[in-house]
DNA sequence: GACCAGGCACATC
DNA sequence: GATGTGCATGGT
């Protein structure tokens, strides 16, 4: 049923803005964000960027030469500094060490390698290497996150106890678009999720409304 | 002051 | 294999 998944996206976008995740940052900033965001608001996410771009060091080759007691402060306002430390620590290891810190290495490895490749580095996960994947490479992977689920499961469009591949799936193999879609239809969910699936229930006005099924309000 | 945010790894049962 | 917990900052 492509119709729906493609359906639900025109009315988000109808109801939001596009959100424009990551414009114009260099896919080496972005890689650095995916790490920084984890469990973290972007805001924060943010600051430490902010920071690391202030050290100039906001380069594959500087960063990777950078003290990790000075990585660890920089980075400190986007929280969980020591873990995250650690985790930019090993992607640096494999996009450096590997790859020489090189995009264009990159472009010659397909989606699925590079996939398996990212998902071996400690401290990224199925999220984490999926938004690396879309929003740094532009390649195009569906990104799974927590409103995603909360979402589809609550409107009976996937099971509530589907994995994150078996979501993924469902979107990758339903969707109908480019990478750019992909790219605007989580940053559109999670749009959402902010604004109508916390766990108060407030339904109320969410573009989504008529889709619940009967039963009540969403519940997030 | 509680609760949350664009997760992940690890311990324990 | 499922469930629980640590990691930490800044905003509502």
């Amino acid at each position: 049923m492509p119709g729906l998944l493609n359906d639900v996206y025109n009315r988000l976008l109808a109801r939001f803005a596009p959100q424009q995740w990551w414009p114009g940052d260099s896919p080496f900033e972005v890689m650095l964000g995916a790490v920084l965001v984890q469990n973290t608001s972007w805001k924060n996410a943010e600051l430490a960027i902010a920071n690391l771009r202030e050290a100039g060091v906001l380069d594959p080759h500087r960063l990777d030469k950078l003290p990790q007691a000075e990585l660890e402060e920089l980075i400190r306002p986007a929280g969980y500094w020591r873990v995250k430390a650690r985790r930019l620590r090993n992607l640096l290891t494999w996009f450096v060490g590997r790859h020489g810190g090189s995009l264009a290495a990159l472009e010659a490895i397909s989606d699925d390698v590079l996939r398996e490749e990212l998902l071996t580095i400690h401290g990224i996960g199925p999220e984490t290497a999926d938004s690396i994947l879309l929003y740094a490479l532009g390649r195009c992977t569906f990104v799974v996150d927590a409103y995603t689920a909360r979402v589809f499961a609550r409107h009976g469009w996937i099971d509530a106890e589907a994995d994150y591949h078996q979501i993924q799936d469902y979107f990758q193999s339903g969707l109908e678009g480019d990478a750019g879609t992909f790219n605007e239809y989580h940053a559109l969910l999670v749009r959402l999720g902010k604004d109508y699936c916390r766990k108060t229930p407030k339904c109320e006005g969410c573009p989504l409304e008529d889709l619940l099924p009967a039963g009540g309000p969403c519940q997030g």
